[in-house]
DNA sequence: CGTTAGCACTCGGAAGGTGAGAGTGCTAAT
DNA sequence: ATTAGCACTCTCACCTTCCGAGTGCTAACG
C-alpha cells in the first residue's frame, strides 16, 4: 500500500472498517464516536474520513450518507490493522473435540471442517477433499456385473476411489478378469497415470484397453473436483443483506452449482502455507468480484492437498475467517499426516 | 375427494389452478373470462366460485381479492381434472439423446437426470443414488495407508463402494492384510451385513474385527444417504415468489443442507412403481408443508433402487413435474437394468 | 497549523394520504 | 338458473411530506 496513514487515521479506518462489518450500515463521524471515544470532536473525524476518501479507503455510497469501505480499505484493514488473531484456546479445544467424536473418515472430516468454518465465520464455506497433486496407482479391481458389462474400480495411492462401468462388446468371464487383475496389479502398482499409459500402448487387447481405463480413472478429473467439493452454511451466506439483491445470490448459486467458484479460484492460489485473502475486486473472475474468500491449502505434504475457504460478500468478518480457516486448515493437515505414510519416493 | 363436482365447476376449478400456477395471482371472475370464454356472465362464475370456497377447494386471501386454490383444490386437480400428460416425444428422444452422450456411470446419469427434472419443473429435483434394498457383499480390499492405519474398501453387490479408515492399536504388514483378504473374500461374498456379523461371532482375533468392520460397512447408514443425495436447480426454486419470505427459504435450505427432505419423505412413500404427488398439509412432516413433492422410485427390481423428487412451493406445475418424474424414473430403470445383471438368489 | 464550532445543505427512507383497479356479495329482474 | 347492476372492500402503486443522519465549508480558537 503505498501511501503511509497517520496513527489517528488508522484507528478511524480500523473502527469503520469493523463497525461496517458488525452492522451493515455506513458509518458517519457522529455516531462513530458516539460508540468510541476518540478525544477528538466529530469535525476532526470527518476530516480525516474525508483524507481517507481521496486515499480511496472508503467511498460515499450517497452524499449524505456515511462511509463504507472499499476494497482497498479491506485490503489495508487485512494487511496492516488485523492483528493476526488466533482463535481463542477455549474454542481450538472444543474444535478438537468435536473431531475426536466423529468417525474416522476423510469425507467426515471434510464436512465437519466445513461446517465448522461456516459456523464461525457466519458465511459459507467450502472444502475439498485431499487428493493427491499426482496421483498413483495403488491397486484396482475388475468385477462383472453382467455378462457384458464390467465394473472397474481404482484406488490411488491417496485412498481416492473411483469407479467406471465398461460395457464391453463381448461377454467375459469373472476369472478371466481376475487373471487380469493379478497379472497387471503387481506391474502397475506405483505408477502415475501417463506411466500406466504407456505400458498400454506397449500392450494390445483387453489388458491395453483396462490400461488406458485405469490410466484415466487416475488423473483427477476436473468434475470430478466438483461434485465431491463440500459447502456448508449456503443459508448463513443468503441471509446477508447484501444478498437480497437476487442478482448477487443468484450469481452466487450459479457459481456454486456449477462448482466454478474453486476453478475460477483455483489459477489464483499461490500454495504457501498460510490463509490467503482475496476481497472483491482482486478477484480475477468477474463474477467473483462482489466476493470476499478468505482460502488456505492443507495437506500432508505438497503431494496430497486440498483446500478450505470461506467466502461471503466483501463485508464480511475477515479477522474471524482467517483465524478459522487458518486453525482448521493447520488441524486437518494435522488428521491427515496421522492418516497417510510419507509418499513412496518412487519413480522408476 | 367425498364431494363431486358438476362439469362447470370441474372446468372452473381447473382453469383456476392453472392460472395460479401460471402467474401466481389470485384469480377473480372477471380475468378469467377475459382469457377464456365460458359462455356465462362474471357473475355466474362468482357464484360457482363461491360454491368451490365452500368446499374447500379455493380460498381468499383477502376480501377484495380473487381466489387461490388450497391443497385440497391442488389434490382434486391432480387427481381429477389433469388428464396424465405424458412428455411431448421430441422432448423424450432430447432427454434420451442426452443420456446417450455422457460418461456411462452412475453417478452422471444421477446427476443428469436431477438437472433434467430441475429444468422441466423449473423447481428443484432431488435423486438418489440407486443403493440396495438389502446390500450384499461382493468384496473388499485392505491397504496399508501407514504401519497402524488400514484402509478398508468395502464393494456391494450393487456396486457401491465404502472406504473406512481403521486405526489399529499394533502395526500391521501390507502381506499380513493380503493373506486375510485373500482367505475371507471367498468365505465372505455375497453374504449379507448380518450373516458376515455371524460369522464374525464365530471367529477372534484380527480377523472377526475386520469382518464386523465389513457387516457395519455394507449396511447403508443414514448419513450415506444424505451425503449422497444429488440436488440441482435450487436457484429457481429459490426464485419462486412464494421464497421471498425468507422463512420459507430458509427452511428449504435448511431440509436441504440436513438431507432431511428425503429422511422426512421416504417412510411416507409407497414403493409402488407410479409417481406419487405429496401436496402442503399432506406431508407429514411439519416442515415441509409449505411445499409440494413430485416423487417416484426407480430401480431395477425390489433390489436395487433409488428415489427421484421434484420440491417446489406448493404452488408447482404439477402437470409437467409429474410427466417428467415418470418419464425420468423409467428410463433410469432401464439405464440400471442394462447395466445391472439379475440378482443371485443365493440366501445358503 | 491543526482543531473545532457552527451552519446551510443534501438525501434516503419512513409515515401517511390518495385514487385506481380488481374483486366481491347481494338483490332484483329475466 | 342466470345475469345485470350496484355498493362496498381492500390492496397496491404512487405521491408528498418530513425527520434525521450526515456532509462540506468557513471562520474562530489555542
Amino acid at each position: 500500500m503505498q501511501d503511509e496513514l497517520s496513527e489517528r487515521q488508522s484507528t478511524i479506518l480500523k473502527l469503520i472498517v469493523q463497525e461496517y462489518i458488525r452492522t451493515g450500515r455506513a458509518i458517519g463521524s457522529k455516531s462513530l464516536l458516539e460508540r468510541f471515544r476518540l478525544g477528538v470532536s466529530p469535525a476532526t473525524v470527518r476530516n480525516e474520513m474525508g483524507e481517507l476518501e481521496d486515499q480511496q479507503f472508503l467511498v460515499h455510497p450517497h452524499t449524505s450518507a456515511g462511509r463504507v469501505p472499499t476494497d482497498r480499505g479491506y485490503r489495508y484493514y487485512v494487511e496492516y490493522l488485523l492483528e493476526d488473531a488466533r482463535l481463542p484456546v477455549t474454542e481450538q479445544i472444543t474444535i478438537r473435540h468435536q473431531f475426536g467424536q466423529v468417525e474416522m473418515q476423510i469425507e467426515t472430516w471434510v464436512r465437519l471442517a466445513a461446517t465448522i468454518a461456516a459456523d464461525l465465520s457466519g458465511n459459507m464455506a467450502l472444502v475439498t477433499p485431499p487428493r493427491g497433486r499426482i496421483e498413483r496407482l495403488r491397486h484396482f479391481e475388475l468385477i462383472s456385473l453382467r455378462d457384458h458389462i464390467v465394473l472397474l474400480i481404482v484406488v490411488t495411492q491417496a485412498g481416492t476411489v473411483r469407479e467406471v462401468i465398461l460395457p464391453q462388446t463381448e461377454p467375459i468371464a469373472q476369472q478371466d478378469l481376475s487373471g487380469i487383475s493379478q497379472r497387471l496389479n503387481p506391474e502397475l502398482a506405483n505408477l502415475t497415470s501417463p506411466q500406466v499409459l504407456e505400458r498400454a500402448n506397449g500392450t494390445t487387447g483387453l489388458a491395453a484397453a483396462i490400461m488406458r481405463q485405469v490410466a484415466d480413472a487416475i488423473r483427477p478429473g476436473q468434475q470430478e473436483v466438483q461434485s465431491e467439493l463440500v459447502s456448508e452454511g449456503l443459508d448463513r451466506v443468503l441471509q446477508q443483506p447484501e444478498m437480497s439483491q437476487s442478482a448477487m445470490a443468484h450469481r452466487l448459486l450459479e457459481l456454486l452449482r456449477g462448482g466454478m467458484i474453486l476453478s475460477e479460484l483455483l489459477p489464483q492460489l499461490e500454495f504457501d502455507d498460510d490463509v490467503q485473502v482475496i476481497i472483491g475486486t482482486e478477484n480475477r473472475s468477474r463474477d467473483l468480484q462482489p466476493f470476499g474468500v478468505v482460502v488456505a491449502s492443507y495437506g500432508t505434504t505438497q503431494e496430497i492437498t486440498g483446500v478450505l475457504g470461506i467466502v461471503g460478500p466483501t463485508r464480511m468478518p475477515y479477522g474471524r475467517s482467517i483465524s478459522a480457516v487458518r486453525f482448521l486448515s493447520r488441524l486437518l493437515s494435522e488428521l491427515l499426516r496421522d492418516v497417510y505414510h510419507q509418499e513412496a519416493d518412487s519413480t522408476a
